[in-house]
DNA sequence: AGGTTAATCGGAGTGTTCTCCGTTTACAAG
DNA sequence: CTTGTAAACGGAGAACACTCCGATTAACCT
C-alpha cells in the first residue's frame, strides 16, 4: 500500500583505489558506452514521436540495455530528461553568463532581465515538451539544476536593478510564468503567440524594475 | 509501444426516457452512494497518510468498488483530486465572489486585487498536498475548473485597475508564483513563511497596478 | 598474464494507473 | 409485478515506473 519506490543514488562512480572522498573517477567504458547510447536512443525517439510519451522501458529495449542500466545511469525519469536538457542549458548558461550583451554582462541590469526573460521563454519553448515533464516529475526535481541557475542569475541582476526589493522571492514570481506548461495553455486556448508572451513579460519586467524603486508602503495609493 | 491509455468520459448520466440533449440527469442511486463512499474513503486515507501517496486500487479496495467504478465516477487520479478540492473551493469563491469586501465586492479593485492573492495562498496551502497532485496530472487538468474561475475574476479586476494593462496575460503571470509546489519549496529551500510569501505577493500586486497606469514604453527608463 | 574487486549489467518482480468488456442492476413504463 | 434497457458494476489485464540482486566485467595491481 502507498508508496514503495525509493530512489537509486545516481551512480557517479568511484576508482577502487582511490576511496578518496569527494574525488569522483570517470565513468566505467562499458557505462559511459551505455550512458551516450540511451540518451541517443531517447533523443531519436522524442524526436520522433513527442516528449510525451516515452517509457523507459522501451528506450531501454530499443538501446539494448536492461532497464535497470537506465535507472542506474540517470537515476528516474526526471534525470533523463535532465540529460536531455543539459546541452543546450549550458549553450544558454553561458550566453547569459559570459556572452555578449544585453544577455551577457556589459548591458544596464534592467536591459539585461528583459533580455534574460525573452531568452528564457525561447528555451522553454525549444524543448518545450522536455520541460513539461521536467515540471511533471518529482517535486525535489522541478526546482533542481536549471532552475537553481536561472534563479540566482535573476536574483542577482533584480538585487542591482531594484534594491528595495527582495530579489529571491521576486526572481521567482517572474520565473513562475516561464513555465512550459502555462505557456502552452496561453498559446492554445488563449491564442497568444510566443511574441505577444514575450512582449508581456518584457513590460511586466520593466513596471517591476521601475516600481520597485521605492521602499515597501512608500508608493501606497 | 508509447501511450495507451485513452480517457474514460467521466460519465454524468443520462437518463432513458428523455434522451434530451443536453439535459443531464440525477446519477443513479447506486452511482450516486459510490461516488460519496469513494469520496469520503479518499478524503480520509488523504487525511492519514498524506496526499502524495494514495493509489486509486487502494481507495477502490477500501470503498469496497472496483477500480473501474473510480475512473468511470471521476475520470482519473486529477478528477477525484478535483472532487476532493471541490467543497472548500466552493466556499472560496463564493467568498470573492459574493462576500464582504477587500475580497468580495465594493472595495477598489487594487485592493481586491491584494485581498484574493492573499487569500489564494492560504485557499492553496490549506490543501496544498492536493494541489500539488493537480499540478503533476494531465496537462488539461492543470488549468481547468478552479485556474479559470480565478483566472476571470482577477483579469477582470485587473482590467479595472490597471486599464493600460492587457488582463489576461498579468491574470496568468500573478496566478503563476501561487503554486502549491513553488510554495513549497520557497518554504522548505528559501526559509520563507507563508506571511513572507503573502507579503511579497502583495507588494508585487501593488507596484504591477500602479506600474501598469502608463501606457506600454510611456515609462521607458 | 592472472588475480581481485567494486562497478556495472540484465531482467524478473512489485506496485500503480488506467482500459476493456461481459455481467448485473436501477428505474421507468406497461 | 414484469419487462426492457441504459447505466453502472467489477475485476482481469495491458502498459508503465521503478527496485532488487545474482551474474558479469572493466580496470587496476603484482
Amino acid at each position: 500500500m502507498f508508496s514503495v519506490y525509493k530512489r537509486y543514488a545516481p551512480t557517479v562512480c568511484g576508482r577502487r583505489t582511490l576511496p578518496l572522498i569527494g574525488q569522483p573517477q570517470p565513468e566505467r567504458a562499458d557505462a559511459a558506452r551505455n550512458r551516450r547510447k540511451i540518451i541517443e536512443v531517447a533523443a531519436s525517439m522524442i524526436a520522433e514521436h513527442g516528449a510525451d510519451d516515452i517509457s523507459l522501458d522501451e528506450v531501454a529495449r530499443v538501446a539494448g540495455v536492461g532497464v535497470g542500466t537506465v535507472y542506474r545511469r540517470f537515476g528516474d525519469r526526471a534525470g533523463l530528461v535532465l540529460a536531455l536538457i543539459d546541452d543546450r542549458e549550458r549553450q544558454f548558461q553561458e550566453s547569459f553568463l559570459t556572452g555578449p550583451p544585453p544577455l551577457g554582462p556589459g548591458a544596464p541590469a534592467a536591459e539585461r532581465i528583459t533580455a534574460f526573460l525573452d531568452a528564457l521563454v525561447g528555451r522553454v519553448v525549444a524543448q518545450q515538451g522536455l520541460f513539461a515533464q521536467l515540471e511533471k516529475c518529482g517535486k525535489t526535481i522541478r526546482y533542481s539544476g536549471p532552475y537553481r541557475v536561472h534563479h540566482v542569475h535573476l536574483a542577482t541582476l533584480l538585487a542591482q536593478a531594484c534594491p528595495n526589493a527582495d530579489p529571491a522571492f521576486l526572481a521567482d514570481a517572474l520565473l513562475a510564468p516561464v513555465n512550459a506548461r502555462l505557456i502552452a495553455f496561453q498559446q492554445e486556448e488563449r491564442g497568444m503567440t510566443i511574441g505577444e508572451i514575450k512582449a508581456g513579460l518584457a513590460r511586466l519586467a520593466t513596471v517591476v524594475t521601475c516600481g520597485y524603486g521605492v521602499p515597501p508602503g512608500g508608493s501606497q495609493r
